[in-house]
DNA sequence: AATTTAAACGCAACAATGTTGCAATTGATA
DNA sequence: TATCAATTGCAACATTGTTGCGTTTAAATT
């Protein structure tokens, strides 16, 4: 088992997703990190993060893929089961942690994870484009 | 209103859909063309397939993009609500179009397009890695 | 505090995937 | 058959993600 280390860049990237309210892109978060580190470096933080549980990543229909804080509660093994929306009109991605779907599978499939995303307009674009 | 035309590389790509079981990526799809035209191409076709709901889009967690026919009769409008299965070993990707998931969204958002898909072990890998 | 050592890093090079501009070709209609 | 916009091929480019390797560094040990 390998050990874990707190580097810089990888503190960063966390207050960089701490102060968001929405879910980031590899590209927005170098862009916020302002050349703190090399892009492949944020490239493993994000890979490390995920296999820490502590984010999870969101993969968009229009092939984007994005990546958010985890909010549950701390554990071991876990699934993403809340829904995405991806605003067509801002591109902003949010968690809806509140929207669960449920389904039926058919027997003899193993389910690991699901990705369960909307998209369309959300409450901001939904609002101005009356 | 542009008009759409049925040349030899849309015929060909749609026999390739026709003979698949599965979801094919644009890779897969040049593969079976065996250069039939350029990958370019293949590009416009799909998307030409698309707006035409002819086929519709996938995209799966590990970002990989596939395409499928769609079975449903054909609308002028719809949400394409089924869910997608991805395996993780064999890489298939399946429509499930009889699992539709349910869910509840809050108000104030649009839903114009719903992306569902579970990963797991397709009922193939489960029997044979017992 | 100095030493140790594997994790993490920067850099360069590469691969995969998708897009764009433009001139040439071609399907469908007249 | 002539017309003409839709479609194509090609080259060039952009974006996103990966890999190898020598160097740096976190953090545990002495
Ligand atoms: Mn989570
Ligand atoms: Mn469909
Ligand atoms: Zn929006
Ligand atoms: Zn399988």
């Amino acid at each position: 088992m390998k050990t874990t280390r707190n580097t810089a860049a990888k503190t960063a990237v966390l207050e960089v997703f701490e102060k968001s309210k929405t879910a980031l892109s590899h590209t927005e978060i170098q862009k916020q990190l302002n050349d703190l580190c090399d892009r492949v470096t944020i490239y493993r933080i994000l890979d490390r993060l995920i296999n820490e549980d502590v984010i999870h990543k969101i993969s968009n229909l229009d092939g984007t893929v994005k990546y958010a804080k985890c909010n549950h509660s701390h554990q071991r093994v876990h699934i993403h089961n809340h829904a995405h929306f991806s605003c067509e009109n801002c591109h902003e991605i949010t968690c809806l942690e509140t929207v669960k779907p449920s389904y039926i599978m058919p027997h003899n499939y193993k389910v690991n994870e699901i990705n369960f995303t909307l998209s369309g307009l959300c409450p901001n674009c939904l609002n101005s484009n009356i």
